[in-house]
DNA sequence: TATATTTATCGAAACGTTTCGATTACTTGC
DNA sequence: GCAAGTAATCGAAACGTTTCGATAAATATA
């Protein structure tokens, strides 16, 4: 229609090779006539590109109670279309071997990925092996060097006890979790050596730490260990909210008044978070825009503006509601 | 490395046409060996198969702050893995033309198409010209006969209707936005000839629908244009938990007792009906069964199990709370 | 036994792009 | 004015599959 070649045509399209303006513009016209648009298979055959990122969760973390990757998810959603590109989600089981690969990674239909949360360090391994680009969230290993995104966890915990600090208390404890998962283990380290920092002494008995899922039902094991033990606490810091949630039934089944008799503080700022009773003092985690950044990430990584093995921390902010501060606080 | 041609390998993974049991299994086995995944984008090349479905959200009613339609989106993700398609998600803009439809339906990157909540006229036209098949949730157009997912919107507000007249309420109000959705049609209209039907006078003036968002500020907006006629009234029906919370801030403002002095009701039970204070009484809307059906049905018409143009209407429940109940009702 | 039919396999074309090398038409430099 | 270089365009190969028609081998039919 234009009377030119289709290479021509791919030239122009790709803005590649010299081409004058007045064949450019022939070539535009009978697109735009057409309404011509390039078919993303053909593309992708002799590209390589799919213009698709895949996000992988594992299963145990993806389920519609789980509100905290699935944020992560929209994020990454939100942030890719602004990119032009896709997201494929999937999920992968805990046993993950070269047979039962993410079937966007074994066809190849996808140019980058991001692992959320505790993935084995086998698909990592396949997706490094495979040369796909990718980035972390929320997880890492300390022996590699991939880029990540992760959660100030520090700064998170050393707010929780300043505030609590600051409300009077001093015989604080910490309950929590999935200790295998980073960000657990680093605020329970935090929480002992901040407390100490603070001229505290961080009792070992005070802190109940498990390796099981960092749930309520966890959160209300582990709050019965912890008071049965019968020693003076005043504040539960809880690993998340989810622990913080299980600590507040656990509590309340003992008559115990929130936060006059003990306060209690969560972490990650879930939905949960707002609608417990009381309302649960906690750690406001972006999580979107933890999504979003992992999404810039390989795409700066894709244009080759930057390179791998990146560490990005986001920021995070405390958020007091009753669970500390009682009818102090009013929500809306 | 099985010894034979490249057709007869894809004989045997299509699992079409004659192979001998033996040269099946030769094949199998290298295949296991090499580890061999046929390439998406070569396939899709010469089968036109992508094995995604796009999912399109009008750009007004995708917002983090709109958790109605994250969820059926959620739902549709959870549904499309197993069946084993990925699900591309897009926004569009109230004013599409050819030049800017979805990335995946230009370049047929999808092999079929969910539309959620109102999407404007001109989007679907194009998908049917383009022989994609899709369906519809949450919306319709009268005049065209296309698959939908609907909510049962004349039951929800039946068992409002029921549930405050049980209490006791006779002079109810309803308000309204968005009426251009057939969803809030229906309920308002549902309103008025369930009212009737029960042997309540609908009065006009207790009825504030409006064309616009049917936000938070439009339900105050609306609830404060209702309650300056001084009407007497013990009931607000909101046409959706946001307009609700915005009748509970209106309310609050005036000095009213939620639900002593006026009673108020919303309709989706999204998060905020939970968080609101008091929380809402509201109609549960299975959100993520709805983009589950979605999915289904376009499994379905591409195996041709199932045929075009069928109504699929999702059940709904009362969920009674603080805002009609009072303190009979305790959250956890 | 010769012929027709079926079964298993294969070679080649096709899918719709991009890209590479070749060709032609213009410039430029001397 | 002619060689050398440059700019614009094109034809053909390549990407990795599926599919179609052909061929060869095996089996059934007369």
């Amino acid at each position: 229609m234009a009377g030119v070649s289709i290479s021509t045509v791919s030239l122009v399209i790709n803005r590649k090779g010299p081409v004058t303006k007045e064949t450019e513009l022939k070539v535009l016209q009978a697109i735009e006539k057409l309404n011509y648009h390039p078919q993303r298979s053909a593309r992708g055959l002799v590209t390589k590109q799919t213009r698709n990122f895949g996000f992988i969760l594992s299963s145990d973390h993806f389920s519609h109670a789980e509100p905290f990757y699935t944020k992560i998810f929209l994020g990454t959603e939100f942030q890719a279309r602004s990119h032009d590109y896709y997201i494929l989600l999937t999920t992968i089981d805990r046993d993950v071997s070269a047979k039962n690969m993410p079937r966007f990674l074994l066809e190849r239909n996808v140019d980058g990925v991001i692992l959320a949360g505790a993935v084995p360090r086998q698909i990592i391994d396949y997706i490094h092996k495979n040369n796909f680009p990718f980035v972390l969230v929320d997880y890492y290993f300390s022996d590699r060097n991939d880029s990540v995104v992760l959660i100030d966890n520090t700064l998170g915990i050393k707010l929780i006890i300043d505030h609590l600090i600051e409300l009077g208390h001093h015989e604080i404890a910490f309950i929590g979790g999935d200790m295998g998962h980073p960000s657990m283990q680093k605020r329970c380290d935090t929480f002992k050596s901040y407390l100490q920092q603070k001229g505290i002494v961080a009792d070992k008995l005070k802190i109940e730490c498990t390796e099981e899922r960092s749930g309520t039902e966890s959160g209300f094991a582990a709050t019965n260990r912890l008071l049965d033990k019968k020693l003076p606490i005043s504040a539960i810091v809880a690993a998340n909210d989810a622990m913080a949630v299980g600590a507040l039934r656990a509590c309340r089944d003992r008559k115990l008044r929130i936060p006059e008799d003990i306060a209690i503080t969560g972490f990650d700022n879930v939905e949960s978070s707002i609608t417990a009773r009381p309302t649960l003092t906690t750690v406001h985690v972006p999580k979107e825009e933890m999504g979003a950044a992992a999404v810039r990430h390989l795409v700066d990584v894709l244009q080759g503006h930057q390179s791998k093995g990146v560490k990005i921390i986001m920021p995070v902010r405390l958020i007091a509601r009753e669970s500390t501060l009682g009818t102090r606080f009013k929500a809306d």
